[in-house]
DNA sequence: GATATTTTTTAGAGATGTCTAAATATTTCG
DNA sequence: CGAAATATTTAGACATCTCTAAAAAATATC
């Protein structure tokens, strides 16, 4: 902990770090991504750049520096950690649990966060099956294959539903597409790319949108 | 919920509720205990009165409207009910529960108020004795007997400790001297006001400050 | 390759909540 | 009672983070 970043910087860097998964995020991407404007995007990353938390060139992009990389990697680990606590410990279910750990993932102290990881005995995954880093920055080993690439007849197991969008888990929930359900791709639509697949005796049509965020394990 | 408050409203009426026990606080009272100018507190005062929280005349005091109590008492059920939790769920002492409380208090949701009280099986009590306000902001009864008052050579039971001083209460609990503990009033020092107390076979001497904070039940 | 479109940045302003310094009101006390 | 001390308020400034509008740079298109 070099200083206290305001919650506002910590949003930036925690945007920016979701967006550079593949290369630099363009201004545009983190306004989008926090619905500000462009403009205040600009002089928030000059401030990050001077607090060498990102690199940055004019009309470049912005990706993290290694020090940023850190902050977002402790920032998640509240953000994940409390995803899981509020799901195991308080009854919240994964559609739930995103908009709560929102609100408090800025809140909480160091040790608060060493208790409930203690609590939850040290977990590795939240309740989407998404990895919490560990407290020196480490992130925990993740399935990447998306079911949108799954072969027919395929057999695969969820392992993974990278999304925060409460209606569309409680979609999949509703159809029993919980984690670690296994299901066989029935058909593929060639147009949409949208999949039929067979969970048990249910049929159900995933359009292209959800399974690019549902990552499976291969059987 | 008329609607939102900014956190520092939030904390200038949490304040203004705690000073306004007896009588309307004053400017300068409340610059104190929020560590901020008396020229502060007039401008936010200005903000709360147009928002109908507070009663405040020029250079007469500040109290709390009938909304602007009922304010205060979700702030303090948030406030209590964190700290409770915090002590039987991830086993915080009763001298680290406020510090935490009084970061997560302003940012729990209604959804995760309502499901620490649920688990917590709707208490009373906090972890130092104090009432957590009912929902419908009733206050439930306690014991308003200081120690400070209490005779020679009675017998009598800590019920509230209403400090939030982690040093004192942890000066407290290495002698002993928890909730519900019994103990017997050996003598008064006449000038000081200090008590000398029998607990068990020890002997402890309380001073005044710290007697005033202490609410006992006699025996 | 010049022009049009899109993206990014700069410039300047507004809201919030804080401050200090100065002015004004109230209270205390000789 | 009137002067001194204290408390409160006003005035004006600053930091943070946001915005819109306009300018500048980069990219796309004909």
């Amino acid at each position: 902990m070099t200083r206290a970043l305001t919650q506002s910087m910590q949003d930036y860097v925690k945007a920016i770090y979701g967006l550079t998964r593949s290369g630099p995020a363009s201004t545009n991407d983190i306004a989008r991504k926090l619905s500000v404007s462009a403009a205040s995007v600009t002089s928030m990353v000059k401030k990050l750049h001077e607090l060498k938390l990102v690199r940055h060139t004019s009309y470049r992009g912005v990706a993290l520096s290694h020090a940023g990389t850190m902050v977002a990697l402790e920032i998640l680990r509240h953000h994940r950690l409390l995803e899981l606590y509020l799901n195991e410990a308080l009854g919240y279910a994964w559609d739930e649990v995103h908009a709560e750990a929102e609100k408090l993932e800025h809140h909480i102290s160091e040790d608060f966060e060493d208790r409930i990881a203690k609590v939850l005995g040290d977990p590795s995954y939240d309740p989407h099956g998404d990895p919490i880093p560990t407290k020196d920055g480490r992130m925990p080993p993740t399935v990447s294959e998306r079911l949108a690439d799954a072969n027919i007849n395929e057999s695969v197991v969820i392992r993974r539903v990278s999304s925060h969008d409460a209606a569309m888990l409680r979609m999949l929930t509703s159809h029993g597409l919980l984690l670690n359900t296994t299901l066989r791709i029935a058909q593929r639509d060639a147009d949409t790319g949208a999949l039929v697949v067979q969970n048990g005796k249910r049929r159900i049509t995933l359009d292209r949108e959800i399974t690019e965020n549902i990552f499976i394990e291969r059987l």
